[in-house]
DNA sequence: CTGAAAGCGCTTACAG
DNA sequence: CTGAAAGCGCTTACAG
């Protein structure tokens, strides 16, 4: 208060404590020291299960919550999860996230979600911005990436699951189905229910888009039925609006067309709605079919036939797998096919 | 490599560098101390141009990346955003975040999403769990939130903006339009097309549908055409599927509706499929408007007549809300109101 | 099984 | 306008 103070400076005047509770508050009340409690809060091996207890004890009368921040100095490992996927306006990923969410949440991690737009170069910006936040894990969308997006993560040396796609590549982890086969099933069914002039309409043309239009391609010539003449790849992204454009397209330029799979459900809803709009009978003239098995499409005129795909299934045991990496597990499967699921509706 | 090592330590075996460029390095390399290298980097006030341009160039050459968890844990401060949203699922939000992302990331803020479900304890959940991590600023949708939840972001002091929802109750600050006024609009539209009988059907049943259920009252009240028989509120979450059920037990229960304002496009579409299923004829018999107007509302037959809300304008503006705020900037307005557009389509 | 010391990489006061 | 000191709240080695 006065001008004769203290050479020393009080020690208020030097702190800048938040107020909030620390580790060294509760192992005060505990009556051990900070890296006993620091153990025992993390269930660290080696410490006496009495100490737990009392320990634990103290933290909740305090309401004390760990401090993200300095753990992951401490640690070089944050308590954050990228998860990297190209939309949110594909409700696919949505799910997936939903479902990776409710997985990696209760077991104590943030994801920090990135939206690449199915651009390399922005998910590689993403990366780096992400990979300074160390990250204690990575989950990407399919294997596409930039020559420097694929170094990040490699080079990063974190655990990283790829999920939508299946890989037997050594060293590779990833959750999903084969597109290719699956995009070779929905051909096949057409196929089956008689339809000789089969359209491929893609949209966004993305690595799973062109798998599925493999398979397309695979089935027809397998069947005999393969005309190039019959493929509609428009790199515009998905929409019902889309779906419509294309579908009036293919009919003017192909009248004698008797079958569309397009590429996602999407499209598919527009190309049903398009239809009834002009008059075309669906499946009497045309029959169509879809990917993904959407929201919607069993509401269609007539209900679509589609693919399901499990992503939330996906979503999850991504993140269980990445969970089992991080904690440094071993034996954990590299390749899990979930498989995909032919859902027929009155489109065919 | 022998036994008779020296008593002290090497260094080597003490540090536990990550190898990572730090601020020293940098401060170093330009021939200055940290203190100066980190204010130069943040171009805080009060050092010289020619230092920033030297500490500068000195980052970029060693590609230096500063460490979010050591700056969180300076400066009690860290450089995420929490986002709550209630739900992914619904296209309106996805449209809010990634207008907030394109905002917010290259100011160089993360965004933490969390998805609250309409429910408010999990809502508190993410809101404890995200505060422990320090955030510099919060966005929340609308007002409802459970009592400790609100404690929660009052007590935190944290800049906060509230989104979809006007208010001009003091110390908030929010960005949205009257829910209430646009569904007084719609359902005016509606009488203005000489409708008669107009049923209200709701789903979700949160605050913004209960506003926009509050305006539809109004509106019918003015006009001498309200109904309380009219409403039908399912708490159920809205889907396409739902908003099929819906039309249809809406006609079976009141075969003499003419027009229904669905509380949002998903069930409007849903109705509009069941119109054509069922061999209603819209809009002779009966006028149907949705709100929101989602991806698809233009390509239904007929095209969806809805209310467009600017939730793209709403996360870009809330986002450069909360940046003056944690910038500590003043007069920032407290209520804005982006409006909202009648879209009138075929189906009134 | 438990603990004293050091350090993670930054920024905040406090001086000059 | 620049800098030496201290500290943010944890965890990692190293000992015992």
């Amino acid at each position: 208060m006065t001008s004769d103070a203290p050479a020393d400076p009080p020690a208020e005047r030097r702190r800048r404590s938040s107020g909030r509770i620390t580790l060294a508050d509760v192992a005060k009340a505990a009556g051990v020291s900070p890296i006993t409690a620091s153990r025992a809060l993390r269930r660290d091996r080696g410490v006496g299960e009495a100490l737990v207890a009392k320990v634990q004890a103290a933290a909740d009368a305090l309401g004390y919550v760990p401090d993200p921040a300095a753990r992951a100095l401490a640690s070089s490992r944050s308590s954050h999860v990228a998860v990297l996927v190209p939309l949110l306006t594909n409700r696919l990923f949505v799910d997936l996230l939903e479902a990776v969410q409710s997985v990696l949440l209760p077991a104590g991690y943030q994801s920090l979600i990135g939206v690449t737009h199915y651009d390399t170069h922005e998910e590689e910006l993403l990366l780096r911005s992400y990979m300074a936040h160390r990250p204690a894990g990575l989950i990407v969308t399919g294997f596409e990436r930039s020559e420097a997006g694929s170094r990040l993560v490699a080079s990063s040396g974190l655990p990283c699951v790829h999920v939508m796609e299946t890989s037997t590549a050594p060293g590779v982890f990833c959750v999903g189905f084969s597109q290719h086969d699956a995009g070779y099933a929905i051909t096949e069914h057409l196929v089956s229910r008689g339809r000789k002039r089969i359209a491929f309409v893609g949209a966004q043309l993305d690595a799973r888009v062109l798998q599925r239009a493999e398979g397309y391609r695979r089935c027809l010539r397998d069947a005999g039925l393969h005309d190039p003449q019959l493929e509609w790849l428009d790199p515009r992204r998905s929409s019902i609006a889309l779906g419509g454009e294309l579908f009036a397209t293919v009919l003017a330029a192909r009248p004698d067309v008797d079958a569309i799979f397009f590429c996602n459900d999407d499209i598919a809803q527009g190309g049903l709605l398009a239809a009834l709009r002009l008059g075309v009978r669906v499946p009497e003239q045309v029959a169509v079919a879809g990917f993904n098995d959407l929201e919607g499409s069993d509401q269609m005129l007539p209900p679509l036939t589609t693919v399901r795909t499990p992503r939330a299934q996906i979503g999850a045991q991504a993140a269980a797998m990445l969970l089992s990496l991080m904690r440094g597990e071993s034996g954990v499967p590299h390749n899990v096919d979930v498989g995909y699921e032919l859902v027929a509706r009155g489109s065919s």
